[in-house]
RNA sequence: GGCGCCGUGGCCAAGUGGUAAGGCGGCAGACUGCAAAUCUGCUAUUCGUCAGUUCGAUUCUGACCGGCGCCUCCA
C-alpha cells in the first residue's frame, strides 16, 4: 500500500502541492504566535486552530511534529503599556502569557513542542544581524538603528509578490524613517529610546543599546530550534507582508539557504462583515465565548466548517448552528459508548466515513468536507443502531473510526456535570414523574417535566429509563 | 493607484466542464401517553448580473455589480 498523498497550499508558489517532511519523519513547523500585551482575540485563535488542525492531520498521516510557536514579549505596544503603567515589559507580558495558555487549553489547541520568548533570544538575533552587516545586506544608519537593505536581496518580494515601487495611494503612510537609505528598508535592530530603557526593553549590542526589530525574533528562534530550512512556516494571511517577506530576507540573506519549504496562511475571521482587529474595536475573546456558554467544541466546529483559506464571518446564528451540531455529535458518542452491539452493516459505514474524512483532511485540510462526512457517518450509524444489532466487532470498528476522526477535529462537547445538589433534585423529580406516569397521571408527569425543563435541563425517555442533561 | 480573495437554498458551507455534499432551521411522517432524542421524506430546475467559449458552464474567458483583505510592526 502506498502512503497517502498529503497536499497543502503553498503561498510561495500559490499552488496546492504534495507535501512530505524533508527528513521523511518529522515535520518541523514554525507558527507565528501572539504578541502578549492583551489577550488574543478569536481572530487570532482562528489561525491557531488552523495550525492545530494541521499538526493533528500530520500526526494522523503518521509523521511526527515539532512545532515552535513564539511569544512576542517585546514590541512597541508592550513598551507603551509598560510605560503607561510604570512597570517593565516582563510585568506586562507575564499575566497575558498565562491567559494565552489558558485560552489555548480551553479551545483544546494542542501544545506546541516549544514556546520560546523573544527576550530570551537576544544573542541569537544579534548574531544574525552581524552576519547581515558583514555581508553588506544591512547597514547602521545615523539614528543608531540597523536596517536591512532590501535592494541588496534579489528575492525580496517573492512571497508577497508585491512590487515595492507600487506602494501608493490608499496605503498606510510611511512615517519618520529619514535615516533609512530606502523607505522600504526594515529595522533589524532599533536604537534604544528612554522608554525602552525604563521598561527593560533595551540590550547591549555591537551597535549600541537597543532592541530587536519585529521580524528578527522569528528568524532567530525558527532557525535555532528547527534548523536553517523549515518544513512549514504558518501564520495569518496578514503576515505575508511585511512580516514573512522580511523573515525570508533576513534568514536567507544570512544563511544563503531556503528558509521554509512551505508557507501556509490562514484567512481572517470577520465580525460584522469586517476584519476582527483591536483597532476596529470589534474583537471578541475566548472569555466572551465562556461567558456566552459556547462550548469549545462548538467554536472548533464553527471554525472548521469553513476552509481555512476562506474568510469566515462570525454570527450568532452560525455559532448556534455549531452548538446544535456538536450537541448531536456528543449524543452520538454517548450512544456509541452505551451500545451493546450493532448491525454488521456498521462496519463498512464506519470504514467509508473514515476514508472520506482522511482523504479530505489530507487534501489541503478540507475540514468542511471532513465534517460533512462525519455527519453522514452519524446519521447512517444512528440508523443502524436503531436496529439493535448484536455485532460487537462492527460496534468496535465504529468506535475506533470515530476516535480517529475526532483525534483531528476534536469536536465532542465536554460533558457538563451538574452540581450534586441539582443532580439530587432532578433525580427526585424524575422519580416523582415516573410514579405519576406509572399511575397514568400524565398531566402531573408533564407538569413535573416542565418544572425540570424550566431549570435549563433537557430530559428524554428511553427504553432504559429517563436521561437528563444540562442544556 | 497596485495586488489578491470572495458572492451557491432562511442561515452556515463543500463541490465539479456533464447536470448542486453536509450542518443549522423549517415542514410532514415513523417511534412516544405526550414530548425529547433518533430515523424517513420534503425544503436551490438552480449556483451575483450580462455576454462569450463549448455538444454541454455553477465550474473556463471577459465585462459589470456587490462584499472583504493586503500594500511596514495587524492572526
Amino acid at each position: 500500500m502506498t502512503a497517502p498523498d498529503f497536499r497543502l497550499y503553498n503561498t510561495l508558489t500559490r499552488k496546492v502541492e504534495s507535501f512530505s517532511p524533508a527528513d521523511g519523519k518529522t515535520v518541523r513547523i514554525y507558527t507565528c504566535g501572539p504578541t502578549v500585551y492583551r489577550p488574543a482575540h478569536l481572530g487570532n485563535f482562528r489561525t491557531f486552530l488552523f495550525e492545530d488542525l494541521l499538526r493533528r492531520a500530520i500526526e494522523l498521516r503518521g509523521w511526527k511534529v515539532k512545532q515552535v510557536m513564539n511569544l512576542t514579549d517585546v514590541d512597541d505596544k508592550i513598551i507603551k503599556a509598560a510605560s503607561e503603567q510604570g512597570t517593565t515589559i516582563a510585568e506586562v507580558t507575564a499575566p497575558i502569557t498565562k491567559i494565552f495558555h489558558a485560552d489555548r487549553a480551553f479551545l483544546r489547541i494542542q501544545d506546541a513542542e516549544l514556546y520560546p520568548k523573544a527576550t530570551d533570544h537576544i544573542p541569537e538575533m544579534i548574531e544574525i544581524v552581524k552576519r547581515l552587516v558583514d555581508k553588506k545586506l544591512a547597514y547602521k544608519a545615523d539614528d543608531g538603528s540597523v536596517y536591512f537593505a532590501i535592494d541588496k536581496f534579489k528575492d525580496y518580494g517573492k512571497l508577497s509578490r508585491l512590487d515595492t515601487r507600487e506602494v501608493k495611494a490608499g496605503a498606510r503612510v510611511i512615517q519618520d524613517d529619514y535615516s533609512k537609505e530606502n523607505a522600504q528598508d526594515f529595522a533589524l535592530w532599533k536604537a534604544a529610546k528612554p522608554e525602552d530603557e525604563r521598561t527593560g526593553a533595551a540590550w547591549d549590542s555591537p551597535w549600541g543599546r537597543g532592541r530587536p526589530g519585529w521580524h528578527l525574533e522569528c528568524s532567530a528562534m525558527a532557525m535555532k530550534y528547527l534548523g536553517e530550512t523549515l518544513d512549514i512556516h504558518c501564520g495569518g494571511i496578514d503576515l505575508i507582508f511585511p512580516h514573512h517577506e522580511d523573515e525570508i530576507a533576513q534568514s536567507e540573506g544570512s544563511t544563503g539557504k531556503l528558509f521554509s519549504r512551505f508557507w501556509c496562511h490562514g484567512e481572517f475571521l470577520l465580525t460584522e462583515g469586517s476584519k476582527m482587529a483591536k483597532r476596529l474595536g470589534n474583537v471578541a475573546t475566548v472569555q466572551d465565548l465562556r461567558d456566552q456558554g459556547v462550548p469549545a467544541a462548538a467554536f472548533r466546529h464553527f471554525v472548521f466548517s469553513t476552509h481555512y483559506r476562506k474568510q469566515l464571518n462570525m454570527s450568532s446564528e452560525a455559532l448556534e448552528g455549531s452548538i446544535e451540531g456538536v450537541r448531536r455529535i456528543g449524543d452520538f458518542v454517548q450512544r456509541l459508548a452505551e451500545a451493546k452491539g450493532a448491525t454488521p452493516e456498521l462496519e463498512k459505514i464506519a470504514a467509508d466515513a473514515e476514508a472520506e474524512v482522511t482523504a479530505a483532511l489530507f487534501d489541503d485540510l478540507n475540514a468542511p468536507i471532513a465534517l460533512g462526512a462525519l455527519f453522514t457517518f452519524i446519521r447512517k450509524a444512528n440508523a443502524e443502531l436503531d436496529r439493535n444489532g448484536v455485532d460487537k466487532r462492527a460496534l468496535e470498528t465504529a468506535r475506533k473510526a470515530f476516535g480517529r476522526i475526532n483525534s483531528v477535529l476534536d469536536v465532542v462537547p465536554e460533558s457538563v456535570g451538574a452540581d450534586p445538589e441539582i443532580a439530587r433534585w432532578v433525580e427526585e423529580r424524575l422519580t416523582a414523574r415516573k410514579d405519576a406516569r406509572s399511575r397514568r397521571e400524565f398531566a402531573e408527569a408533564d407538569r413535573i417535566r416542565a418544572e425540570i425543563e424550566s431549570k435549563g435541563i433537557a430530559i428524554e425517555d428511553t427504553p432504559h429509563g429517563t436521561k437528563w442533561r444540562l442544556r
